[in-house]
DNA sequence: GACTCCCGCCAAAGC
DNA sequence: GCTTTGGCGGGAGTC
């Protein structure tokens, strides 16, 4: 660096950059002049042509390019290097040159002039990075001269600047005055990728390339101003106006006024093209959608084709910059429309999160640690938030309420005379487990569901097909039990844990209980709550009284959650999605990362385009959302678990609020796009995001099955409102913390103030005809629904449904009940159908096994929601068995209903 | 014809 | 007023 500018001197500067094109001809001629005495020594020497090759003096050729790689290695050796090959250049080149200016003209010239590649941005980037360590020494003078630097590299200094732009969005180099700079290496860059991407996030960067995939998934993207317009608003109104430079602490660049254009400056929107790998999930951004996004931000206006290309030029140069520090790799992505340029982020993972290096491999962001573990959520989260707080990811209001709402239930309702103890040991593993569970509880809790449902619906034939497959698909470690159930279980256990968690994520109404006097938790079907919500956005949230209502319905806070964050739309779906991912990824492991199966998602979806299921999906989620939220939460006994509540809650909030972007952007883009091949997959996510409610295991079936069902069986053919129908039908039995399990009826609902048919179009839960609809719902599930309908549940109605949810041991049969019984079948069967039905949904078998799974093992757990089955079945009442803070209370419910 | 991206005009900023 | 920076877009080179 220094050498160059030392030798060089400035004064060619000005030389080069009054005239450009001379430049690149001159440049060497300078260089020449540098070393004249030995180029005047050689000169005479080189008469010959050759000199049009001269380019190898420049480091066009490849070896020169060789050499300059290897003289980087020390500026001395670089700069010996070079006038060594200057003199001997200088033989051809000087005689070259001046034959070039004379004779050879621009042919011969541009002969030996390199290619336009060998002129590309991204080799000049190669040449000047060589010329510099990465990770320079203090002690060296580190000075870039731009002239010397341009003359050296035989460009004109614009291209210099190009590339020290780039370098200074990433801290490699910054501004110390006037042609030249300090070169700072990589020793900055990963606290400058860090702070990018805290920024990226706080811009909501990945909810804004969801939303421009969404968009050209729904309609191509033209540049509408319409379109642009809507993009620009969504883009406004998550954002910001325009992003400064990010700068790092010592980082300053101010100096020499170099911000004075920043705003455009190439050097910002590199940051943001930075920002958008790092912030995406698959970390894979094309050229298109950055261009939009960056654009975006600028201002609607911009959004023309012109300031389209320009924007692309700009960041071609910036990626090709990028490329050369081998940050990003040149990718193509295939889209509907065909490929599309696309680059793919290659750097080191964003330190801050030890996590993002998963993110990376995985696909990262929040979505890969959802699937690496809680522990991963919950540190990703934190890396993702902490500084920050939730700034852009503000968690939407409703969520908040919704959380302490739940806690208060639940504490209420551990506190309540029914409220069980800690659940059996099963729990208590899974307890400590827990947050690893939480993960996998979901898709656990889906499986038992379904499983269950299948069971008492069919034979084991169907349940043992499913559970090995379940097992497998779901969790690996479950296949070999020998019990389909338990198999299941143990991918589900955590979901029992998690059940009682996310019972208590999940704020259920509380209604008084008549009888017991004690209040009951109503917990609507997610989709229910959902609409619930609409109607009544307060109602979820409060507790109401109901002196009506026996059984008390949990409403899935998730449900509200998801509403209302439903109502954030976009996020809300995002958020979905992650939850149902990270269920999934928790519960099965996938080898995917979120991002990367919404990618495929989205993906197949456009291709697709059916919007219906798309709707389904959207309801799904938002209910799995409420869900997974509720999943959270481990049960523990009453103390424990509220401590356990309140950690969880945050580590909710966290969870979603760091997922909600990353998954809420996929989630959104998924529905849109329908996810019509994927369904299998949306499927499993919705089930996995159902199996997070599962928690409250009372409609566990319900949730879940409908997917499952849907997906596989018979009821695969059910469209998504099926499911949902089916969801309702399981959701029919309602479980009151207290009580145990409820039927609901609609009048009840009423009381509640919940439109019990307007909650609809699921009216999962009330409408009889929605358990009708759904036959994918076994017999007893049928009658479950029925029952739920039915304002007065028998009790062998309740003991089937307890059973076929799992909350209750296959055995264990409150009262007899012929049609509940049959139902009643063990639980494992149950459980094991449902696993078939997942395992078919999830085509790719988690890559691991959820951690929770040990707890799995109890079948009680393993329904997840249904957990609180297996702590149920820990105790045939139910009740007893049932754990502190999960969905135990169903469970008493249920033998109160029983009762 | 689309994709890339080099090239350099030209204006803002700086000195 | 000159130089430095760098935004911008034409259009050439590639595929």
């Amino acid at each position: 660096m220094q050498e160059a500018g030392g030798d060089m001197g400035t004064g060619d500067k000005e030389n080069h950059s009054s005239e450009p094109h001379r430049n690149v001809l001159e440049t060497p001629l300078k260089q020449a002049a540098t070393s004249q005495s030995v180029l005047t020594e050689i000169q005479p020497l080189t008469t010959p042509p050759k000199p049009k090759e001269t380019p190898p003096a420049d480091p066009w050729t490849p070896t020169s390019n060789l050499k300059m790689l290897i003289s980087a290695v020390s500026p001395e050796i670089r700069s010996r290097d070079q006038r060594r090959e200057l003199s001997n250049n200088a033989r051809d080149v000087l005689p070259a040159k001046p034959c070039l200016q004379e004779h050879l003209s621009g042919d011969e010239y541009e002969k030996s002039h390199p290619s336009r590649k060998e002129k590309s941005l991204g080799l000049l980037c190669h040449k000047f990075l060589a010329r510099y360590p990465d990770y320079p020494s203090t002690a060296e003078n580190n000075y870039i001269c731009l002239d010397e630097v341009a003359e050296e590299l035989n460009v004109e200094r614009r291209r210099i600047y190009d590339i020290v732009n780039v370098l200074e969005s990433l801290h490699m180099v910054s501004r110390l005055a006037k042609n030249r700079y300090a070169w700072h290496g990589r020793h900055n860059l990963s606290k400058t990728l860090q702070a990018l991407k805290k920024v990226g996030e706080e811009n909501k960067y990945t909810q804004q390339i969801q939303m421009i995939k969404k968009r050209e998934y729904e309609h191509e993207f033209d540049f509408d101003g319409e379109r642009n317009e809507d993009m620009a608003r969504s883009f406004g109104s998550i954002e910001h106006s325009e992003m400064s430079f990010v700068e790092l602490p010592g980082m300053e660049f101010r100096a020499a006024s170099v911000n004075s254009r920043k705003d455009k400056s190439l050097r910002v929107m590199s940051q943001k093209f930075v920002m958008l790998f790092l912030v995406s999930t698959p970390q894979i951004v094309s050229l298109e959608v950055a261009a939009k996004i960056l654009i975006g931000e600028d201002q609607l206006e911009d959004l023309d084709k012109s300031k389209f290309k320009t924007k692309i030029r700009r960041l071609y140069d910036i990626a090709n910059v990028l490329s050369s520090l081998e940050l990003i790799k040149k990718v193509h992505v295939t889209e509907e429309r065909g490929r599309k340029p696309a680059f793919k982020w290659t750097g080191p993972a964003v330190l801050p999160n030890t996590q993002d290096t998963k993110l990376e491999t995985t696909s990262t962001t929040c979505s890969p640690p959802i699937s690496d573990s809680i522990a991963s959520k919950e540190q990703c989260s934190k890396n993702l938030f902490p500084s920050r707080g939730k700034q852009n990811f503000t968690r939407h209001p409703s969520l908040i309420k919704l959380v302490k709402s739940i806690e208060n239930d639940r504490r209420k309702i551990q506190s309540a005379p029914t409220s069980p103890v800690k659940i059996s040991a099963s729990t208590d593993p899974n307890l400590s487990a827990f947050p690893s569970q939480m993960a996998v509880v979901p898709a656990i809790a889906k499986q038992q569901l379904e499983g269950q449902s299948k069971k008492a619906k069919e034979l084991k034939m169907k349940l043992s097909g499913s559970a090995l497959e379940f097992s497998v698909s779901s969790s690996p470690e479950a296949a070999p039990k020998p019990e389909a159930p338990r198999n299941v279980t143990p991918s589900q256990q955590p979901s029992l844990g998690l059940c009682p968690s996310s019972h208590s994520a999940v704020p259920p109404l509380i209604l008084p209980h008549p009888h017991s006097g004690v209040s009951y938790a109503i917990y609507l079907h997610p989709s229910q709550a959902h609409t619930v919500t609409a109607y009544n956005p307060s109602f979820m949230l409060q507790p109401l009284p109901c002196a009506n209502v026996t059984g008390a319905k949990s409403v899935n806070s998730k449900g509200l959650n998801t509403i209302t964050t439903e109502e954030g739309d976009g996020q809300i779906a995002t958020d979905e999605p992650t939850k149902s991912l990270t269920a999934q990824e928790r519960a099965t492991v996938k080898s995917e990362t979120s991002s990367q199966r919404c990618l495929k998602r989205s993906q197949a979806l456009q291709e697709k385009n059916s919007i219906k299921r798309f709707r389904s999906d959207e309801e799904n989620f938002d209910t799995s959302l409420g869900e997974s939220i509720k999943n959270e939460r481990p049960p523990s006994t009453s103390s424990q678990v509220n401590h356990e509540m309140d950690d969880f809650q945050q580590e909710r909030q966290n969870k979603t609020e760091t997922s909600d972007q990353n998954t809420a952007n996929c989630y959104e883009q998924c529905k849109r796009e329908d996810i019509p091949e994927d369904e299998d997959k949306t499927k499993q996510d919705i089930a996995v995001a159902f199996a997070i409610p599962a928690p409250e295991t009372f409609f566990p079936s319900g949730y879940l099955i409908p997917l499952t069902q849907c997906t596989h069986g018979n009821k695969a053919s059910v469209s998504n409102k099926e499911k949902a129908g089916i969801c309702s039908v399981q959701h029919t039995t309602y479980s009151s913390p207290i009580a145990g399990v409820i039927p609901v009826t609609a009048s009840e609902l009423k009381a509640v103030n919940i439109p019990a048919f307007h909650i609809t179009p699921f009216n999962i839960m009330l409408s009889p005809t929605s358990i009708a609809a759904a036959p994918m719902l076994s017999n007893s599930c049928l009658s479950s629904s029925n029952v739920g309908s039915a304002q007065n549940p028998s009790p062998s109605i309740l003991n089937f449904t307890l059973q076929h949810v799992g909350l209750i041991p296959a055995g264990v049969q409150v009262p007899a009940n012929p049609a509940l019984q049959h139902v009643s079948q063990p639980e494992s069967v149950g459980r094991s159908s449902g696993n078939v039905n997942l395992q078919e949904e999830k085509p790719p078998v988690p890559k691991e096994p959820p951690e929770p799974q040990p707890v799995t093992e109890n079948f009680f757990r393993t329904p997840g929601g249904p957990n609180t089955g297996s702590s149920l079945s820990v105790n045939p009442n139910g009740t007893e068995r049932i754990s502190q803070g999960t969905l135990y209370i169903p469970q008493r419910k249920l033998e109160v209903s029983q009762d």
